[in-house]
DNA sequence: CGTAAAATTTAGGTAAGGCTAAATATATTT
DNA sequence: AAATATATTTAGCCTTACCTAAATTTTACG
């Protein structure tokens, strides 16, 4: 019942890379879980071997999780995004600090532990990032977010989640003012690259793919 | 540099049994460790030829930390006695109920985080057993306490910390109002048995060797 | 002292979870 | 439809940290 440090990171990463619905490639495993994609089969023909399997797999066609796959994977999602949100709100981490330090607790704390926090915290509905937190009872709430890319000058929305654990990265959205809750407005789109002016209070920037890609908004 | 987290808790152990001043046996680690006497030794075995050495070590003599191994085992106590602190003080477990939890966190945690929660609990002298914290630089405070074993009627005393994990044996220490801080007084001493007739508040209690060589007091 | 008991070490084995190099299957291009 | 390139799997190794069973010390004692 009680999975390895290993498993737990794989059936994580599986739930991540299979969210939009396609098998997860062994060569996308290797490189999200920096690991060669030999190890990678041979990590995902055991997991596809236990009982019950907490994979589904088929050579050369990639992997998706099983039901019971599906809820070891939420429970470490859980407990990493409760771990983020308390180490922040509690311990006065910064949202680019969190990550490293909850990927290495997420895996040793106990259900008593889980339910300690996440009663402290008021059962929080998000993570720093805006990230969903899944349920006590390990359903993920659904999300109803649209990435920034696909806004057009005009519309009007609110930053509801970030997907980065990269530092630079976080820092560098943190100081240009795009973190979850803000307002922001679409000025100008510019075909071919893709890029988007937008309008946090009164500053103004432009923006790539690779930052509007990231961000998932409500509209407005 | 970093260590295993089997390498860290031989480290923590050996400390334990070596405080005394003779060096830990074989079997005393193996029973402490709950591994057989063979993984003992060659773990013992390997942690000795590492470099730099983390333990003295000959043949049939026991083991002792050389002072690399005595500061990785400083490290990981205070990584333990700062996390019972802090799950006792922040998250509301009781004492019987921290020592499982604070021995896997305390492979885990950064020094980041360590510093962190010492800062926020004001840099504690003990955790909640009354045993000593670590400092920061990794000196272990002196400790100037007796077994309450060791005294005598008409003494008295104040408990300074209690030497146990077993949350049944802690629970029944704390029903009977005997926590650090509190002020004792001996009535009687039966020798043969060497129990104690020891005051706590307005309750009277006969304690055995099994529980009075586990307090430790400081005599008023 | 000499022997039996207890403690410790050695020898040989297992399971996880990695890696490299080589083989094979799939996908892309001409 | 080949031929090449890319992705994936297989085979064979390695390290860590356990285990059991069989030596070998050390210690205890008659
Ligand atoms: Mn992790
Ligand atoms: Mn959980
Ligand atoms: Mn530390
Ligand atoms: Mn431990």
């Amino acid at each position: 019942m009680k999975q390895s440090t290993s498993t737990q990171d794989y059936l994580k990463h599986i739930y991540e890379l299979t969210e939009c619905g396609l098998p997860a490639s062994t060569n996308d495993m290797a490189r999200k879980l920096n690991i060669k994609p030999a190890s990678v089969t041979g990590m995902i023909q055991k997991l596809a071997t236990e009982k019950p399997a907490l994979v589904e797999y088929q050579k050369h066609q990639g992997v998706t999780l099983t039901p019971a796959g599906r809820r070891a994977a939420l429970e470490v999602i859980r407990h990493h995004r409760l771990l983020e949100t308390w180490l922040v709100q509690t311990l006065g981490y910064s949202w680019d600090e969190v990550h490293e330090e909850a990927e290495r607790l997420e895996h040793v704390i106990s259900e008593d532990f889980e339910r300690r926090i996440a009663a402290a915290l008021g059962n929080p509905a998000r993570d720093p990032h805006g990230e969903l937190i899944p349920t006590a009872d390990l359903k993920m709430p659904e999300d109803d977010s649209t990435p920034l890319s696909a806004l057009r000058p005009n519309q009007t929305a609110t930053i509801q989640r970030v997907i980065a654990q990269d530092p630079n990265l976080l820092r560098h959205l943190e100081s240009l003012g795009l973190t979850p809750g803000i307002q922001i407005e679409i000025m100008e789109y510019s075909p071919f690259d893709n890029n988007l002016t937008v309008k946090v209070g009164r500053k103004v920037n432009v923006l790539g793919l690779n930052i509007t890609t990231k961000i998932f908004v409500e509209i407005k």
